[in-house]
DNA sequence: TTCCAGGGATATA
DNA sequence: TATATCCATGGA
C-alpha cells in the first residue's frame, strides 16, 4: 500500500512512484493548474488539491474514494517498472519519469478530450477544454465540472467552433449524438480489440484516439498509442520499420503485451520533455 | 512565412 | 489494403 488516509486527507507515502508534475505533464490530462505550491485538478465533477509536505504527497479531494481510484493508488508501480527496466531502451525513460502513473479517467470525458486532441498541440487543447468547461460545466462552488452529455448535446457545431475546435467541431457533435442515442460506454469488461473497433465507429475517433481512450479511460494495459512523439520512439526502438501508425502500435503491443500502456507513457514523457526529434 | 501539434475522414487505386 | 490530400487554429 502506497497511501493512507488521515483526517479525510490522502497521504501518498511512496513518492518514488508518485510525482505530481510528471503525472499531470505526461499528456494524459489537461485540466489542471499550479497555484503557489498547490496543484488543482478537476476530474469529472470532483476537485483535487495536491501538494508536497514532509516528503509525502497530500491529496485533498471533494470525493476521497473517487480520488483513490482516479490516481490509481491501489496499484504498486514498482513491479511494473522493474519489468520494463529489463529492456535497456526503456530503462532511461522509466528512470526519467519514475513518478508517472496512469490516471483512471471518466470514459466520456476522455472521449471528448482526445477527439479535441487530434492533430492539435497541448497548450491549445488545454485552452479549448477550459472554455468548454467554463461555458457548459456545472458550477460546483468555485470550480466547474466537466460538462455532462445532455448539456453538450444542447449545443451545435457553431458553438464548438467558437470555442476553438476548428474542423473537429463536427466530429464532436456527431459523436455526442451517437452516445446520446445509446452507444455503449460500458466497455470495462470488453477485450481490447473489440472495444477498439467499437470506439472507432465514433466520428473523430481513429486508431490513436481510440487507444488513448482505452488506456486513459478503461485502463487497458495492452495498447500503445502512436502519435508524432511515439513514432520517433518506434523509429529508435529496434523493431522492423513500419509505415503506418497502426502497424507500429500493433508491433509494440505484441512485443510489450500488458506493459504496453505503461511503457508508452514513460517513453512519450521522456521524448517530449527532452524534445527528442 | 512556414512548420508543427498526443490524427481522422475521404477519395482513389 | 495502402497511400495522398485536406482539414482550423495558434504558437514557434
Amino acid at each position: 500500500m502506497i497511501y493512507g488516509i488521515q483526517n479525510g486527507q490522502i497521504i501518498v507515502f511512496d513518492t518514488s512512484q508518485f510525482d505530481i508534475r510528471q503525472i499531470l505533464d505526461s499528456g494524459q490530462v489537461f485540466r489542471y493548474q499550479k497555484l503557489e505550491n498547490i496543484y488543482k485538478i478537476v476530474a469529472k465533477n470532483v476537485i483535487c488539491h495536491l501538494k508536497y509536505e514532509n516528503d509525502h504527497v497530500i491529496i485533498n479531494s471533494s470525493d476521497t474514494d473517487f480520488a483513490i481510484n482516479y490516481f490509481d493508488l491501489e496499484r504498486d508501480y514498482n513491479p511494473i517498472k522493474e519489468k520494463l527496466k529489463k529492456n535497456n531502451f526503456i530503462t532511461k525513460a522509466v528512470d526519467y519519469g519514475n513518478g508517472i502513473r496512469i490516471l483512471n479517467q471518466d470514459p466520456f470525458e476522455v472521449i471528448v478530450t482526445f477527439i479535441i486532441s487530434a492533430n492539435n498541440n497541448i497548450p491549445r487543447i488545454k485552452g479549448i477544454l477550459n472554455r468548454l468547461c467554463e461555458s457548459l460545466g456545472e458550477d460546483m462552488g468555485g470550480h466547474k465540472a466537466f460538462p455532462r452529455l445532455e448539456e453538450m448535446a444542447k449545443r451545435d457545431e457553431h458553438f464548438y467552433k467558437q470555442i476553438g475546435l476548428g474542423y473537429r467541431a463536427e466530429y464532436l457533435v456527431r459523436t455526442i449524438d451517437k452516445i446520446r442515442e445509446g452507444f455503449s460506454l460500458d466497455l470495462y469488461d470488453w477485450d481490447t480489440s473489440s472495444a477498439r473497433k467499437h470506439l472507432m465507429t465514433l466520428p473523430g475517433v481513429g486508431r490513436k484516439v481510440a487507444d488513448c481512450i482505452l488506456l486513459f479511460g478503461y485502463h487497458k494495459e495492452d495498447v500503445f498509442p502512436i502519435d508524432t512523439w511515439c513514432r520517433r520512439v518506434y523509429r529508435d526502438f529496434g523493431l522492423p520499420p513500419q509505415k503506418s501508425c497502426e502497424k507500429m502500435a500493433d508491433a509494440m503491443s505484441q512485443k510489450l503485451k500488458n506493459l504496453s500502456g505503461y511503457a508508452q507513457q514513460y517513453l512519450f514523457y521522456y521524448y517530449r520533455d527532452n524534445k527528442i526529434l
